[in-house]
DNA sequence: CCGGATCCGTTTCGATACTG
DNA sequence: CAGTATCGAAACGGATCCGG
């Protein structure tokens, strides 16, 4: 049973917040996982893998239940069709939006990426309005959590 | 000649902010080393390598010369000294500040971390003032940027 | 089909020894 | 001191297989 990581021996680092914080998401996939949770509203193994540029099946798999053992997200079987899993942000993973919001600025800022302008601008300048509505939609579990609702948005998150 | 990562070789991802900045710092060692630079002022080589829970010398290189090519950071020798490299933050890399005070409060609110409350409280209560004031002692190249100077203080970034 | 688990070749890491 | 060379051990990525 070799999933991908072995538990046992992960290293332990010291109690530093950041170091910390680098054991859940210090690696290429799981923040990319939580941006798809908490920016793009996914849910299911098909929409990550299909998502994340090109993660394998077993990395995202082991992902998952790390980020689920870490308190950062939850999985259930969707009550319809019991092989269909939902996964959604805990508290402690909503509770990262200042971060991934401070990231898209940080990125769309400096490395010339296709997030449109517009947005970005207004996620910099209203930060606090955006974080309490991002907080606002994830209480009422509406799938659509980061983004402010433009008039003929569409499918902006795509590129967050 | 084999440093440790084959640059030639690394995976591009699309051009999403959060997607791109982790292609620089999506790894377990580059964002330790710029909150290194950032919160505690560390400079050399031997810094980083102490105080990094760790690093290998070969992957410190590594990541040092990684984060110089994506201009995270400079390296230049010291004039005293012409071997001892002195590694600074760019201006991109002093825009992450406002990441990493998020991801500190985050660190310290979800991990039962060792970080000192107060110094923590006064970050999440006192954002534009600590970013300011960080900004303003990375131009004047004061090497200790990030914490509020407290009147008992000390090592107090150690913590952080 | 969906959500993984298994197998396997390749890449990266980590520890340590070594060098200018 | 500031790295580089080497090498075994993990982790990754891709493909395939499987239970529900």
């Amino acid at each position: 049973m070799a999933g991908v990581v072995d538990e046992t021996k992960r290293k332990r680092r010291s109690g530093c917040p950041v170091s910390v914080s680098l054991e859940i998401f210090g690696d290429r996939w799981s923040l990319l996982i939580l941006r798809d949770l908490m920016v793009r509203g996914y849910r299911t193994f098909k929409e990550f893998e299909q998502a994340g540029e090109g993660i394998a099946t077993n990395v995202l798999a082991d992902r998952l239940r790390r980020l689920e053992g870490a308190g950062m997200l939850t999985r259930k079987m969707e009550d319809s069709d019991g092989r269909r899993g939902i996964y959604r942000l805990t508290e402690k993973g909503i509770d990262l939006a200042p971060v991934m919001l401070e990231l898209l600025v940080w990125g769309a800022r400096h490395e010339q990426t296709g997030a449109p302008c517009g947005v970005i601008d207004h996620m910099a300048t209203n930060r606090e309005a955006v974080l309490k509505e991002v907080r606002r939609r994830w209480e009422e579990q509406d799938p659509t959590p980061f983004l402010p609702r433009f008039q003929g948005s569409g499918l902006k998150t795509q590129k967050l």
